[in-house]
DNA sequence: TTAGATGCAAATGGTTTGCATGCGT
DNA sequence: ACGCATGCAAACCATTTGCATCTAA
């Protein structure tokens, strides 16, 4: 029922692998994650450091809630979906993430803060990069008294001739 | 209960004021409505029509289904709020209509259907229309097999120094 | 007459929140 | 030790859906 639970289920898995032993492996080191969290001001725990090691161990993604919760559980991570939710606005606050929503169900988030449009492909729910930098050098300024928070470009795009 | 529930109570009403007679007034002409449900292929019910009138009565707006369902309210149509989102998503589909979502709850609804950015003023929770036309002089191709089905630009802007 | 439209309630589903417990500093 | 983090379930809430009823053509 409460957060000693899941570890009583993590301690059965554990009578072979003791709790300090490395059970997950996200090819990205806890140092720069515990660094890269210090640096926005945020407490590295340990949640958020195996999280982080997941979301920026191979470069630039686009991750839903969902599936960075299922990358979690394949790396014996135990951690709630809500965490996982909580975690992921945490990061997107303090600047480490950007929420693009493609679409009114489920929103992405996306390890390259910096400001680039995507293509969202409709049939199969993806977000790809658009490298195209000229589409940037004419952006608008904001109106008087305000400043740019934010800025999405999502061209949606589908198969020609889709055959209905 | 079931629809009758509706038609009596508004039933109650007419007795001072029969059914056909005019109860409200959108400022726009059902006729030219007509014609536009006709040219979009839907057929021209009463509340498609009625809703139309509310959408397209002032030039381009942005509305959220909540607010064209307070609208009819006032202009005494009587409307389910399902069938507004129903009817706000079948003008979508039909390209009566665009769908914008600024945030991740609620979504707008724009009666200009060309390819425009947006500004979104966060705090107050607006559209607004850039109308910059330079931004797109330079919009990409889409990938080889498909096509631009969609194209959002949102600018989220925050006043600055907002004292916190 | 009949396929499609509507009203309403109930379901849906991603996301947030409340609160008791756990953990980083 | 203190105060933020976390787990979990329940709340939340815009939107969709199911189904009986109605209506435009």
């Amino acid at each position: 029922m409460d957060g000693r639970s899941a570890n009583k289920v993590a301690g059965a898995r554990e009578t072979a692998q003791p709790e300090f032993a490395p059970r997950h492996w996200t090819g990205y080191s806890a140092k720069s994650c515990i660094r890269r969290l210090r640096e926005a001001g945020m407490r590295p725990t340990r949640r958020r450091v195996l999280l982080a090691q997941l979301l920026f161990a191979r470069g630039h993604r686009h991750v839903t809630a969902e599936m960075l919760f299922n990358e979690a559980i394949e790396a014996h991570i135990e951690v709630a979906l809500a965490t996982v939710y909580n975690t992921l606005s945490q990061f997107t606050q303090a600047g480490l993430l950007h929420r693009v929503m493609p679409n009114r169900s489920r929103s992405c988030f996306d390890t390259d803060t910096r400001i680039h449009p995507h293509f969202y492909l409709v049939g199969e729910d993806t977000l790809i990069d658009i490298p195209e930098k000229r589409l940037f050098e004419q952006m608008p300024e904001a109106l008087p008294g305000y400043e740019i928070s934010r800025l999405d470009i999502i061209v949606q795009i589908r198969r020609t001739r889709p055959d209905i």
